[in-house]
DNA sequence: ACCTGAACACCGTTCAAGT
DNA sequence: ACCTGAACACCGTTCAAGT
């Protein structure tokens, strides 16, 4: 029932669409990925798209559950505390290379169910770890929310300290232009799960 | 050399300005918040604003600089952790009754200088929790980039674990819809500066 | 001198008309 | 039946014309 008779293949299809959408976020950035960029680089008409997708929202969508379904998984991930690090930087630095991503999980307002083996591996190894029950999903989630804290913070942002201040305490760059963002990433996440295993 | 004589007050100011913008954003949402909207509320044409501000672009930053101002500051956060960890409650509950703010700090490529003062009280109080100099910075972003996902999940982000797999372990909710916020953050804050001071 | 209506170049989305 | 050009209702921004 799946298979129409002489049909040949649509130029477009949900695919392609997001095969293209991805490119175009990849290698223009997020805000050149309009509807009608989409179309063009499929050789389509702009409104051709709503054929195969709903709305704008739900091209985003789709983008975030491609992430999703590529992000890692490892079943031995509750192996050591430093596989632990290692399975999130693995992640992180899947992610960092999308920066769109990110920005598209804040924003979106999704349950990325396409997330599930990466969450499930995580919620395994940290019971391996010795993490009890009810706390498993609780420390899930802050090691996901400050992931996606350090893959938000990619642009500049932070702030510098004044040089105000009696002692010269602040001096230092508080943002984090110059570190490297994966290496600052894992030092936090491994102070977290060691306060979160103690 | 400030005070144009017989000069009544413009209809429009970069303060009357950022109030209505505040306004609305807080009681419309950032999807609500365009240039005609702003002008509308204060009265004026559209192409008002742009006597005051060169673009929408510094309307946003205007924003976060006027929240990042009103950042609490505790000089005496270094106190204890758990006066740490109620300094950074503070400032994310302050941030989560202005959902639009985290969003705004996490697209844009600011340097809040406004915040410094936020950033210098928990500085020095890391500093007096027996964070040595360089970890500081390294520290203090840590805690900031872990606020800011947790803010940014606001929106019921996270995923649910399939129901698929041997052992029936991740049945938890991973997202956080029913939980209280503020509490969560403080619970994964508390175990990341422990984790941190070990 | 200051303000702003109207216009411009974009959006996402719809729908009637094309094949 | 499927596709899509043209139109519509929005954006941010500019600029010539108004006061």
């Amino acid at each position: 029932m799946n298979t129409k008779r002489r049909g040949r293949p649509p130029l477009l299809s949900r695919e392609s669409i997001v095969a293209a959408a991805r490119q175009i976020a990849d290698t223009e950035g997020m805000e050149a990925l309009t509807v009608r960029r989409v179309a063009q680089a499929l050789g389509g008409g702009q409104a051709s798209l709503y054929r195969h997708i709903s709305d704008r929202g739900e091209l985003l969508l789709l983008l975030a559950q491609d992430v999703a379904i590529h992000l890692p998984v490892d079943e031995r991930a509750g192996e050591s505390r430093q596989r632990m690090v290692a399975y999130w930087s693995t992640a992180h630095d899947y992610l960092a290379r999308h920066p769109w991503a990110a920005r598209i999980i804040a924003d979106g307002e999704y349950v990325l169910d396409e997330a599930a083996p990466f969450a499930a591996s995580a919620m395994r190894g940290l019971e391996a770890l010795g993490l009890e029950r009810p706390e498993g999903a609780r420390a899930y989630r802050a090691m996901w929310n400050m992931m996606l804290g350090y893959l938000l913070n990619a642009h500049p942002v932070g702030h510098t300290v004044g040089h105000g201040h009696a002692s010269p305490p602040g001096e230092e760059e508080l943002h984090g232009r110059e570190v490297d963002r994966g290496a600052d990433f894992a030092w936090a996440l491994e102070r977290l799960l060691h306060g979160m295993l103690r």
